[in-house]
DNA sequence: ATATTAATGTAATTAAATTACAAAAACGAA
DNA sequence: TTCGTTTTTGTAATTTAATTACATTAATAT
């Protein structure tokens, strides 16, 4: 159980003074595993008992059991760090560096990720007639990685970097079809208005996105990676890589919705490139 | 600190109810943060004091202290783990299991990066009068994210999935030019003919691939992602994601070689696309 | 063989967590 | 608004878990 993300949301669910001690918990997690009933309760000028019983609200035992899971989750998130480069780092250091962000950015996202967006977007595009994959400068090969994906199903999926293609593909989509549109910040100008073109057009529109962003306005779901992306200037976009394994995900979801169907089709185009390959040694 | 290693390396310096305590914690580590002191001492067949002091030998303050630490160090453990899709999954397994399991495969790769090539790499890209990207099928997104990181810098960077345009692009590439080919396995037959074609004509090759296989035959130097692929149906290829993150440390070292003169250029090329995108609110 | 040191467990003690119960607060219905 | 019911709350009591004290036993060194 991801014990911090299961107190904010359950705040609603939580009485008066166990609402005090949910906010001593998320003030600083990484102090709480080390103290006792007494010290928390004082801390949120509350009861002992009234410790125990928040825990058992959000489903734990009792507060042992409590601190032990925030700590095994609080470890967890701790392996990945977020570094700068510097202008004095040798190769190993810099790889090590962006390894070890890129690491982080993915847990993060892996922790926060909306489920009901993704089984939502899933449900759209198990039913779409077609779908048109649409990105900008660095979500550009996360679009195009998401065609290829679907290529080898039987569903019609389109990508192009041309932006006049971009444009017809937009309009071209009906009620039906499934624009799929990845932007980290949802601000690119370019990307809010193919997603409005195929949003007006009644087509559905998917938001790899920003929530709240120009972008999500147009779209009939928002699903978003939560990745703080660095300013500095040598720091990749790390969100790219989070969005496509959040297609990764979706792709399998994707297939698990069709069921066995769709292991022939996989067989199949796999069969069928293995003539394109020299064979393993 | 990494309790079962601090148990293992201390084993000579325990007495002899230690050591039984010690075999314990080693025989079953995860069950071992659930239980109290009385259940231990029991199945160590050792009195409760012995506990205590077990955990005071090896440096923790007393048992809590002994289970907290324990369990952080599983959790990190546990972190990394590999799994396979079952038709039953929701959404929400399949979600955790692919981010999961990609961040196994990018852990795995930054372990064993071989810095020397990369290092090799970088010297290549720095001098090159002209950087060409291939890839196909799940690497072609790859590539193509390459050649738009790249396409910040100076260098004329080219990618293209026309097949025609590839091979006009290897042919054109001369002493001097770089080819950067992507492929996890280097079993694909028409990458390997660019691969060939540009070798022919003293390009340099980049092999961002196996080592040992027919497309490292044509590289001057390889870089090896070295991601064990699962062959699951549903489970993607991790190993592109290890590529791209390989490529931004790449991309990050060749600003890194380029030094001052670099800054100036992506600040230019960011301000340059201010205006390409909607101001923060 | 004897003295010293270390290990050990029983019993006692302390600390931490949980339960019981009565009072107070909050909520809903008339 | 009042009253009855339910929920929340904290004090006190109790239980559980962990630690300390002390005497005995075992191991080691002279």
């Amino acid at each position: 159980m991801n014990i911090v993300q299961t107190v904010k949301d359950r705040l609603s669910d939580l009485s008066k003074n166990e609402y005090k001690v949910a906010q001593q918990v998320l003030l600083d997690p990484e102090a709480i595993i080390h103290v006792s009933t007494a010290t928390l309760a004082k801390q949120a000028n509350v009861s002992e008992p009234t410790i125990n019983r928040f825990c058992r609200r959000i489903g734990c035992k009792g507060y042992p059991d409590f601190k032990l899971q925030l700590a095994q989750q609080l470890a967890k998130g701790a392996s990945y760090v977020n570094s700068q480069i510097d202008d004095d780092d040798n190769v190993s250091t810099v790889t090590d560096k962006i390894f070890s962000s890129t690491l982080s950015a993915l847990a993060n996202t892996q922790r926060t990720l909306d489920h009901a967006a993704i089984e939502k977007t899933i449900s759209y595009l198990k039913d779409a007639r077609k779908i048109s994959f649409f990105g900008f400068g660095a979500s550009a090969s996360v679009a195009h990685d998401a065609q290829n994906k679907f290529a080898r199903f039987t569903t019609p999926a389109i990508f192009s970097d041309d932006v006049l293609v971009q444009k017809v593909a937009a309009l071209n989509s009906l009620p039906g079809d499934v624009i799929v549109c990845f932007s980290h910040t949802g601000r690119t100008k370019a990307l809010c208005e193919i997603a409005q073109l195929g949003y007006d057009n009644q087509a559905t529109v998917i938001g790899i996105t920003a929530k709240g962003s120009p972008l999500a306005k147009y779209c009939h779901v928002v699903v978003s990676t939560e990745v703080p992306e660095d300013t500095d200037q040598y720091m990749p976009m790390a969100s790219r890589i989070a969005q496509m394994v959040l297609i990764d995900a979706i792709v399998a979801g994707f297939a698990l919705a069709h069921g066995e169907e769709i292991k022939q089709q996989l067989a199949r185009v796999k069969a069928g490139l293995k003539d394109s390959r020299f064979p393993p040694q």
